[in-house]
DNA sequence: CTTGACAGCTAATTCAAATTAGCCTATTAT
DNA sequence: ATAATAGGCTAATTTGAATTAGCTGTCAAG
């Protein structure tokens, strides 16, 4: 990985773990294994860093967006994977979720570092958003659409019911982040959470 | 209110805002209307200034957690007032909760400070988790107990059906501290969460 | 082979923010 | 009445972090 990159991975780790007023160049530098001033090279300055990864992560979203759609053009074709979809396909596709939130360690880097920054300007709470409420809740929808389309679940309201699946899983994600020592517990919960969630809006026969 | 508190009152502000690193001791001074050496009068650094206003959190907290609990000392005396519960008293109950947490001004700057703070330390980090996440679904927990056990609510596991009534709140909560603008759309999701709620956990007939 | 751009370095420089020094006044307790 | 204290002020002082200046070696292109 060439300078200007390593620049912002490292970049990245420091300002999820204290926040970019806490970092100081000359910290980010030193992980690269350069001096401060050489910094100066690759960014015009301290923001620029931040800026591109900000910008960065924009761009690695859209493919990401791609990627999580198993099939991603063809919705429809989706259907087919979960046509047989029971509880334990239900688990896994929650756990996968939440260990992909969880420990990919782009998103989660850059998860840490929105949360600290979030308040900044409506740019920055817009990005939080958009990632880890809007966007969510619309592609699982859709999923979980499909599973209602089968009749596998049944309700009234997919956005709600998508929420209900959703919000805990989220909700023990930033118990994670913020004390990671109790992602068994978090584990734990969001297994019992599926199961209850697929009790509750699962075809009941 | 004396100067001491006025302190506290308007760093809070400001650190909710901004965070820690982002106020300066002058910004403080100035709000309190005071030149920034006059605060050393009241106390030794900035950082005592943060850690007094944790103090002063964690005690409001104690009484706090009394006045939440409607008549705190003998739980079920509780249970009288939800004998007769039904969706709408459970929609208002939710909507209360969320007001609370919404607009009480002490409340909302703290849980933004925090927000913002939580990666610094453990003890931070355990504060936020103790006060938005374990405290909230172990009073929550009691009282949907309580609906149980009067049979107006069924559910075999209690704690889960309390993450899936409270989580969605909570997240519902950071989206409008980071965007105030959605209140409006929050709130219409709230009632329609509880509603959904209380379908899916009501008793059924 | 030599030139220019690239990427590093050391040594300033700049600037802003926290804190300290030392003075003044008003209230308060003896 | 006066001495002590509390709480304010202005004017330093200190410190530390971001950035700039300007030098150097390397290597690829002509």
């Amino acid at each position: 990985m060439d300078t200007k990159q390593r620049i912002l991975d490292e970049a990245l780790t420091l300002f999820s773990e204290r926040g970019y007023a806490n970092v100081f160049v000359n910290d980010i530098a030193e992980k690269v294994g350069i001096k401060a001033p050489s910094l100066y090279k690759h960014y015009k300055n301290k923001q620029a860093i931040f800026d591109a990864i900000i910008d960065e992560m924009s761009s690695k979203f859209e493919q990401q967006a791609q990627a999580l759609s198993i099939n991603g053009t063809n919705p429809t074709a989706d259907a087919e994977v979960y046509r047989s979809m029971d509880e334990d396909h239900l688990v896994k596709l929650g756990n996968d979720l939440f260990a992909y939130f969880l420990h990919d360690s782009y998103t989660k880097r850059f998860r840490k570092m929105l949360t600290l920054e979030q308040f900044k300007d409506k740019d920055l709470a817009r990005v939080y958003s958009e990632q880890y409420f809007d966007r969510p809740l619309s592609y699982q929808g859709m999923l979980l659409g499909l599973l209602v389309a089968q009749g596998l679940l049944v309700t009234e309201n997919v956005p709600i019911m998508t929420l209900h699946f959703y919000a805990p899983i989220y909700m023990l994600l930033t118990v994670c982040d913020r004390e990671p020592e109790r992602e068994q517990e978090a584990l734990e919960l969001m297994e019992k959470h599926i199961r209850q969630f697929d009790k509750i809006y699962g075809r009941n026969f």
